[in-house]
DNA sequence: AAAATATGTTCAGTACTCCGAACATTTTAG
DNA sequence: CTAAAATGTTCGGAGTACTGAACATATTTT
C-alpha cells in the first residue's frame, strides 16, 4: 500500500524543511493551497501546479500520483537500468528496443 | 520551439489513429473535453486526468508538459520503451539488462 | 443521390481548484 | 512569564475543469 498523494507532499516537503508557505513561494502558489493538497480530501490538483510542486520535491508528477506503483524494490532494479539506458547513444537504444519488441509480440 | 500542449495531445492521438470518442473512453473522460483540451485556450487539466492521457498516448506528463523545454521527442520514447519494459516478465527484463550491459561497458 | 454512420464542435451547468486574508496555534525572544 | 514571530488552519468567493446532450460536418453505404 503506497501513500497517497497528500501525505506523499507532506512527508517531502517536510524532509526537505520547507514550510508551507515555503513551498508556496517556490511553486507560485498559496499556502492555504499547499495545506489543502496535504489535508483535504481528496486533492486533485492540475497538472501545472502539481508539476511545479514535484520539480521542487525533487520527484516526479507520475511517483507523486503512483499511478503504476514504481516503489518496490523490483522497480528500483529497473530504475537504474533505466537510468542507463537514457545515458546510452541512440543507436545502442534502438538495438534494445528493437530486441524488447520480440518479447513483447510473444506474449499478449 | 517546442509544441504546446494542444498540439501534442492532438498530434500523438491521431498518430496513435485514437478518435476523440476513443480517446476518452480509453481516459475515463468525455469526448468534448478532449476535444477542449486540443482547441480551447489555454487548456490546464488536472493531473489525473492528464496521467491517464499520457499513459494511453504512451508519454509521460512531464513531456507533455515540457514547461521547461527540457524533454524531447527522444524521451518520449525512451519513456514509452520503459512503460513497455516494465510489464515484461522478470527473465526478459533480465535478458535486456544484460544485453544493454554489453553496450555500456563499450562506450565512455 | 439520400440515409446512415462516424467524427468533430458547441453549450449550459455542476463541482472543484486555487487564492487572499483572517484566525489559530506553536515556537522563539526578551 | 508575555510579546512577537513563525507556522498552520479556516473560510468565502472567482474562475475553470469536466460532463452530457444537442448540434454540425465529414465519411461511408446503399
Amino acid at each position: 500500500m503506497s501513500t497517497a498523494l497528500a501525505d506523499k507532499i507532506r512527508d517531502l516537503r517536510k524532509s526537505k524543511g520547507f514550510t508551507l508557505e515555503k513551498l508556496a513561494e517556490l511553486t507560485g502558489s498559496s499556502k492555504s493551497y499547499i495545506w489543502e493538497l496535504e489535508n483535504k480530501t481528496p486533492p486533485r490538483p492540475s497538472a501545472e501546479k502539481l508539476g511545479k510542486i514535484a520539480e521542487q520535491l525533487g520527484v516526479t508528477i507520475e511517483y507523486l500520483l503512483d499511478t503504476d506503483g514504481s516503489l518496490t524494490i523490483e522497480d528500483a532494479a529497473d530504475a537504474r537500468f533505466y537510468r542507463k539506458y537514457k545515458q546510452m547513444d541512440d543507436k545502442a537504444k534502438a538495438k534494445i528496443r528493437s530486441i524488447a519488441e520480440l518479447w513483447d509480440d510473444d506474449s499478449d
